[in-house]
DNA sequence: ACCTGAACACCGTTCAAGT
DNA sequence: ACCTGAACACCGTTCAAGT
């Protein structure tokens, strides 16, 4: 009987990730249940709520996440493994509809399994954030929690554009607006760059 | 009876906007029924769609953007006269849980009735946009299509952080922070400001 | 142990019937 | 004209009953 039991959650979670690619986060749980062939009690046996149907999904990428994080540390300067990781994670992050926002609302709302879940990713990402600051890559008055909520927004944003196109390419031009900023690039500093023309 | 059909129109109007403040831009469209006292059909005959509930209550706030648009434009040097109106923007954007995501829906879905409503504000923004453009306050490689997401990412993404505190401050700080780039704000051309540190 | 599905409490939306 | 509310088709979630 356990074996059976672990087949049904092997076949929730492989229905979950297509209704979570097809529909988003709130992709209906009975549905889910339905083309897995089982009640919809089996369901909330093994995932008793929407959140821990989505840790059981996204666990593996969040440990992933992590460890590119520690990896990028090793080996890129602190500004560009900062940006590349960034980028991971915003491609990531805009994986399934609503999957920002889900992501996003655990960074405020501390007593969710979700949020214990994605700690470990935050807390490596907040480390290449930091390191990028004493490198002087990034302003020094910014803290982790705006740096998600910011690229979050942003994630989100894109995500609600293109409903049919991926869109990959516009979270990329988007993520460079906001570390160079709507008043345009900031001219690096240690090896002084040509001036700016004054238009 | 006309007269009795207007008021039950203004009676759901009334009830919508405290439903709205409420429980944001889903809230039960039968549950604002019942609190005005009318059958579900009736508010249907007055509003066929959740999106025309929506351009009821807020038609005057984004004619009154538009005006202020003007104003801005005639009053303000172009970069200020942009930051303060997208900061109006924001303010307004950020009202009701889920307006910035109906919005930012309608700047793609050229179909629905809510876009031909925002048009008017939008293309006065877009004018903003391109004077402090010309005087090379705000970057030219922007459109405002851009800009429209980038800034409604960015309520939504406060908005979500902030279920009790309204946040003003912080949508505030990350408006400066897209202004600026996450690598720092960049030094001012025109008059030469004192230069930055090099930490 | 594990599974099932009826039951409950909600939705949005439509439409035949009333005045 | 305008209003009503039952009807339909969906949800999420719980829980008594089954194996």
């Amino acid at each position: 009987m356990r074996a059976n039991a672990r087949a049904n959650r092997e076949r929730l979670l492989a229905h979950a990730r297509a209704a979570l690619v097809r529909h988003g986060t709130d992709a209906s749980l009975e549905g889910i249940a339905r083309e897995a062939g089982v009640g919809i009690g089996t369901f909330y046996r093994h995932f008793p709520s929407r959140e821990a149907l989505l840790e059981a999904v996204l666990q593996e990428r969040f440990d992933a996440l992590s460890a590119r994080a520690r990896d990028l540390s090793a080996a890129s300067s602190p500004g560009p493994a900062l940006t590349a990781w960034l980028r991971e994670f915003m491609e990531f992050t805009g994986a399934y509809r609503g999957l920002a926002a889900a992501l996003l609302r655990t960074l405020h709302d501390t007593t969710t399994p979700l949020h214990a879940a994605c700690e470990g990713m935050r807390t490596a990402g907040a480390a290449l954030l930091a390191r990028a600051q004493e490198a002087g890559a990034i302003r020094a008055d910014l803290d982790a929690v705006e740096l998600f909520t910011i690229v979050s927004g942003l994630t989100w944003a894109e995500e609600q554009a293109s409903t049919a196109v991926p869109g990959r390419a516009s979270a990329d031009r988007a993520l460079i607006l906001i570390l160079e900023g709507l008043n345009g690039p900031r001219p690096t500093t240690d090896p002084p760059q040509e001036p700016r023309q004054s238009n």
